[in-house]
DNA sequence: GTTCAATCATATATTGGACATATCCATATC
DNA sequence: GATATGGATATGTCCAATATATGATTGAAC
């Protein structure tokens, strides 16, 4: 009673050739099942699809209808196993992307364009998250790669989960923000010890790895940064310099979307603003491990890994 | 390799149970043969479709994909089926219907719309046709039904084809059409006798059965008519019998598109335009067999076959 | 921690159905 | 009317889908 796509497929080739034995021929059977094949859908049909006159075959009007079925339904079939099998090797999907503001405006896109060209059935969502959010955001599946400039290997304010995975996305350097007429502006590239007497403008260092990293590498270079502002979004940090709270420590992408009513200067090696990716390591649909794994390869090929945008 | 729409249900029902020995229950069958079509489904597409944790199932990337695909197509499967079995039974279809000008505008459109409301899924396209075509056209599948004049049953113009069928489709009373202030225009209803001394405006009787048939009754009424003009299109009638050519007789259904430069009085009986369908004994589709199938029943529920639409 | 129950995979036997070979029947062609 | 062509029918064979039995894993109960 219920159709099936081998009856379809024999009913085509019987319905091109206008023949059974030619139909049996190209199909690579004998004639006597094709024939018993047909009769057995018509009879599932309750509908004769051929009238036979024993010297020509010839499709009734229910069989030019069926023609048309039968090829649009073997066509979507072939799609769907297309699909499908797209979808298990990773190279159509959907990969859930969060990612702290700084990131996701510091070039974030740009630097996925590269893997929209190599898979571009592939979509990638980008949500913005607080950075508080995003480990548990990954572990539940409501995202699957969170972007952001932790690394897990070193980090201790979150229990280091056996489940998630730590990967190096790309290395930016770290741009000062200077108010205008600063007396550093002068110069093109800044040493850190030289900001030991200014007054800091910083990220949350509870909410925020990277402020730590920043934190510690001030005391490796000699001094305790003198805290003016602490802010929870570094899309503020601009104009507090600007309105004279100070200096800030910022990612050099930052730049990208600021006016020059502050200036940004580069802060001397070996100051680096890494971004890291963290995803499950289990449970990845087949589109985020066909990201992880292209991305491993392309940084085994060239490990220097650079600014996404340069922030000129 | 290829896939199969049985293996597409066993999937969905695993889907939907998240679970092979539920779905399998569902199915009416036991668990192993399901897991393996599954397996086999799976390897067809080298994509796996389920984690199974040994306590639970859950659907991959692609199985989702899959579950969606496969709706789709099963659902596409299904429709594919009632149309098919809907084209055989004659509920759906084509029906390709000649017509004579006089019918085509004296309401056959109208006649029709009862089957319309009977079948709606069933296309009626009306092609206009010169009356000598109508039976070369039927034979060679141009048309599948004609509707004119002719009783095939008396024709002798024609050879009578044994393939050919005809039926009475309606039965219309006859017009005369007159001249503004004729001397019968005062009448409601007039005898065929009192237009012997009347010039008449006629189609070609070569060509029009219907022609011939009037022309045989004026005999019978004891006159032969006094031609003026003959004519091809009857729609051209009219405007010569304004312009003083005569009168006419024509099927009372022409009145329904005439100005009223002309008077339509009703010639008494026993004068008839019987309108009749002529068609293909065989090789019909199912839609104009059941159309036929129709039509004689409700002709031997109601036989009085009046005129489509009154000329009112 | 141990046991039990639940669940899917694997192994093996069985059966139904798809297929091939052989033959029959209808008809178009000569 | 003989022949050839092409589809239907009959019958045997073989594979594949299924069932039964069993194993393996694991979550839950106590």
């Amino acid at each position: 009673m219920d159709i099936d796509l081998r009856q379809l497929r024999y009913f085509l080739a019987v319905a091109e050739e206008l023949s059974f034995t030619r139909a049996a021929a190209r199909l690579h059977m004998s004639q006597p099942p094709l024939s018993q094949a047909i009769a057995q859908l018509e009879a599932g049909l309750k509908t004769r699809l051929f009238t036979r006159t024993s010297r020509r075959v010839e499709l009734t009007a229910a069989g030019q209808e069926m023609e048309a079925q039968a090829r649009a339904l073997i066509a979507q079939a072939e799609r769907a196993q297309q699909q499908v099998m797209s979808v298990g090797a990773g190279r159509s999907g959907k990969i859930e992307i969060g990612a702290t503001g700084t990131i996701l405006r510091g070039g974030l896109a740009g630097w996925l364009a590269d893997y929209r060209r190599h898979a571009p059935e592939v979509r990638t969502v980008i949500y913005e998250q607080a950075p508080a959010l995003q480990v548990k955001d990954v572990l539940e599946h409501r995202t699957d790669i969170s972007f952001n400039r932790t690394d897990l290997s070193f980090d201790r304010s979150v229990a280091r989960h056996p489940e998630l995975g730590c990967t190096l996305a790309w290395r930016e350097s770290v741009s000062v923000i200077l108010p205008r007429g600063h007396r550093l502006a002068a110069q093109d590239v800044v040493a850190l010890a030289d900001l030991a007497a200014d007054e800091h403008v910083m990220l949350h260092p509870e909410s925020s790895e990277f402020a730590r990293y920043l934190q510690k590498s001030c005391v490796e270079a000699g001094f305790l940064p003198q805290v003016s502002q602490q802010v929870v979004d570094s899309q503020s940090i601009p104009s507090l310099i600007a309105a004279g709270f100070g200096v800030a420590l910022v990612p050099a992408s930052t730049a990208r979307f600021t006016s020059n009513d502050v200036a940004f200067r580069m802060v001397a090696q070996p100051l680096v603003a890494d971004v890291y990716m963290i995803f499950r390591q289990h449970e990845q649909s087949p589109a985020v491990h066909e990201f992880l794994r292209w991305r491993a390869e392309c940084a085994r090929i060239r490990p220097a890994q650079e600014t996404p945008i340069t922030s000129k």
